[in-house]
DNA sequence: CTGAAAGCGCTAACAT
DNA sequence: ATGTTAGCGCTTTCAG
């Protein structure tokens, strides 16, 4: 039983009123009289009415959805983020739509594009490795050229006029650092990164550096930086057979973190030198995998949500031309 | 310098030519001259023109987006789903538009109506557990009988007349059940069960319990049903502190798999009782955490592809009635 | 309070 | 090879 959808015309023509009556009624009009609003709701209602938003967005001139693109949808700090936005979308009543850039650059552009066709109100976006690393962002200006607005999360560029939104990598790194130093005793820390090359990646680096500068009197640091995962594990598992006095590990991100862990697990360090306590930067689904471990959770749904309220704000508002940052709180667990 | 999007009527005028030969120029029609047309289309890439795609679908009736709704983004399963749909969606020129409704039917109800609006083609759905616990479709059936077609996957119901994409949960757990029998040697096995209150839960309790009756005599089974995580831990606790003689575990969903992983553990079985082997369903990001482990991986990505492939289908055919279920293998791991 | 009519930007059948 | 025209379904002035 396929119903074709009804659309106004037809049920204007089934009531004998117009268009507009049916149209005004239906969105809940004061123009209209009560007993005709009612008799037309009702008849709507019957008639499994949905009003088709293609022709009322053409008309209106706006989409009530929001692009969003992404560069992995597997790692949990992106699928927190996502869960965020979708939800805060959902309840003001916006769609959204999502693409996956892979990292890669040219998915990025395409996705991009098929946004851009006036398809959303606005985008978020963080942008692919590819992008950063090459430091060229006229696809992104051109949309916000258009007159698209767009908030940029986590990996964001300085240069790009538009809203923001990241935690303060910097103070989450220094100050964990701190913790590590103070809090659980660690004289000999190892920081692991394979995200130097990328600008939050950079930032954490600094705040480890800077915390260990701080504490010099009290603590060593030294840094590890690959660009691949077997490299890290490598250089990793060099520095711990080598310097059974290391005590602390600082992970700049999640796979680092990961790494750190089972290099630990599998040379058994925590058994022949003394446990070594593991930090870093990392969704909060390991506690259980590793004891000594000290989880900086990124609030990635909240990171989500304050982008979301970005962009709706934005849209609402399109004239103010003085854009904000956000900075996210981090927690550590 | 916000420039306002260009329209086919300001390319025509600005060119002296009409509205449809514009249109034809940048679809490449053959009707148009190679001349008049090059001339068109550098025109338009100057102007920076990108078409109205909300006026086309208006005009052609069809919107190039699939919506898709599934219960949870943080469950690593139906984020790769999501991965396989997005990928293959993207790659024939479609967008995705997604909601999460968390296990909750108001909010898949909802979902479906922003997606029933005319708004996309073809919608893709793993539903959520209230809806198939109350095993209410009416919203699903009421979708499909305005013609918008519709793919389930994981969780689907017979009753429904779409296509389905699901993996064969009986024979994965039969035959993991039979694998810990048979290659690994396990005599006395538990399954642990969250979802025994879903229909592919209840499949694969079965194909525990008849490959338990089938080997009757070389092993003993147990099955642990639970409805929330905290009473499977007890239950679990239990029944490993009673019986050392257990030998395997086979997890019936990814929490169980984690509670078996993480109560083998702090109860430290695997040096009082001897090796516990535990298998299950389950994405296979968990290699690390625990030795000896067995996981079926439900090939998500693959259920994803599947999904997007049979909705494009069902979009270019609507007529045939025919509706095919796909079975999508697992592998062990 | 209700209706007529214009038009959002595009496509496609039908002229010319 | 190019142009004219009639909508897609809806919102929204403006008239009655």
């Amino acid at each position: 039983m396929i119903q074709t959808r009804t659309t106004l015309s037809e049920i204007s023509k089934a009531l004998n009123v117009s268009i507009s009556t049916v149209s005004k009624s239906l969105s809940d009009s004061s123009e209209i009289s009560l007993s005709t609003k009612k008799r037309i709701q009702d008849f709507a209602n019957k008639c499994n009415y949905v009003p088709n938003n293609f022709a009322a967005n053409l008309r209106k001139g706006y989409t009530n959805t929001i692009g969003l693109i992404i560069p992995n949808m597997l790692n949990p700090f992106y699928a927190k983020v996502f869960v965020g936005i979708e939800k805060y979308l959902d309840e003001h009543g916006y769609r959204l739509i999502t693409s996956i850039s892979n990292e890669s650059k040219d998915k990025e552009v395409k996705s991009l594009k098929k946004m851009a066709n006036g398809y959303v109100d606005g985008l978020i976006i963080c942008t692919s490795k590819e992008t950063e690393v090459s430091n060229e962002y006229s696809h992104i200006n051109s949309l916000i050229g258009q007159g698209t607005p767009v908030v940029m999360f986590d990996r964001i560029c300085e240069l790009i006029d538009c809203d923001k939104v990241i935690i303060n990598d910097y103070e989450a790194s220094f100050e964990t650092t701190e913790h590590l130093i103070n809090t659980k005793n660690c004289s000999n820390i190892l920081m692991a990164s394979l995200i130097d090359d990328l600008y939050h990646g950079k930032l954490r680096t600094r705040g480890f550096n800077d915390a260990i500068e701080r504490n010099i009197d009290k603590v060593r640091g030294t840094t590890i930086i690959a660009n691949d995962i077997s490299s890290l594990q490598k250089k990793l598992e060099a520095a711990l057979k080598n310097d059974p006095t290391i005590d602390g590990i600082l992970g700049v991100n999640e796979q680092a973190v990961l790494k750190a862990i089972s290099t630990v697990k599998k040379l058994n360090i925590n058994s022949l030198h003394g446990e070594v306590i593991i930090a870093g930067f990392c969704a909060q689904r390991l506690v259980e995998s590793y004891e000594p471990l000290v989880i900086i959770t990124q609030n990635a749904k909240k990171i989500g949500v304050e982008s979301a309220k970005n962009i709706l704000q934005r849209i609402k508002n399109t004239e103010t031309k003085n854009f904000n940052t956000t900075t996210v709180e981090y927690d550590l667990y």
